[in-house]
DNA sequence: CGCATTTGTTTTAAACATAAAATATTTATG
DNA sequence: CATAAATATTTTATGTTTAAAACAAATGCG
């Protein structure tokens, strides 16, 4: 079932070729994704004096038409419960948001976007799409599949119940 | 001086393909990259009580035997000045880093890791590259070089004076 | 020299982010 | 039904992050 040599240096001391690869890999990951976000959140700013926080909030519910609940908003964007609190009710004090109560459970709250929140998000996306293209302007086609099937079997491995 | 319709679709309304597909690309690069750090961040936590940007302080100062000015750090990592300041504070109170005058020029500061700090760091990073090799497990060595060379060719663009 | 500009850094204000505690509500269980 | 356990969310404490202002020192220039 598994085998306790499986990607880690027998000694504790010496790192094989493979596992400096990775780490090679993951550091280029880390740096592309630094300086694009840091050239989209600059953009976001300049542009629509807004934050990337709020444009991911308002683009998980723009796909989630009936909107979502706190929990699964949190989920979807990979950031805390608590986190989420405070970009939503920025969001509401700007006409973006709005919060609905839920049904038979008084405890949860759904959060969707309003309509100008929608009419907002449509217009923006298109330019935010446009802003990624001319920063990636260096990957084409391929590169875009090769790229993302190496993350997707990257990824994959992760969500297993660790131990 | 500048041109609106510079690298935008003609109508405003249409997207291309490549555009999506880049933009897939980049998704899938934040989604990674967010998944990533989290379980890095989660594991510094528990097992060194310390955090990512403290790691990625400390990793600079590694390289870079003589140490370095705040200026220098800041832009090696890519984060504003202002940031590093605060986490070179708690490096120095955790007694990792020490501040030196700079000969000629009192408003530099030089900093670098203490025997302590550059010890601990030798013994983190070991550790630290099995954490991402096991991360990344799904990946081998030919993904890797492919993975890196599409970034750099995603990364060769930017840097250029913008306009 | 005297003073404007530039350079290196820190401080400030606001936002984001997490983990953990607190709160409120629902569900399960005896 | 009473209450323990689980669930959904917010609050709190701490830390990271940026942009912009403030500060200090060095440099350039008349």
């Amino acid at each position: 079932m598994d085998d306790p040599n499986l990607s880690r240096p027998e000694t504790g001391e010496e790192t094989s070729d493979l596992s400096k690869a990775r780490l090679r890999a993951w550091l280029q990951i880390l740096r592309v994704s630094r300086q694009t976000e840091g050239e989209l959140r600059e953009k976001m700013r300049v542009e629509y004096d807004s934050t990337l926080p709020r444009f991911d909030v308002m683009a998980a519910l723009y796909r989630a038409k009936d909107g979502l609940r706190m929990s699964a908003l949190s989920k979807s964007l990979m950031v805390s419960n608590g986190n989420v609190t405070g970009i939503v009710e920025r969001l509401v004090n700007e006409g973006m948001v709005m919060r609905v109560a839920v049904e038979n459970d008084r405890r949860a709250l759904i959060v969707k976007l309003t309509d100008e929140g929608r009419a907002d998000f449509a217009r923006r996306a298109l330019v935010h799409e446009g802003w990624v293209s001319d920063l990636f302007d260096g990957m084409n086609a391929k590169d875009a599949s090769d790229l993302i099937a190496i993350l997707r079997r990257v990824q994959s491995r992760k969500g297993q119940t660790h131990d």
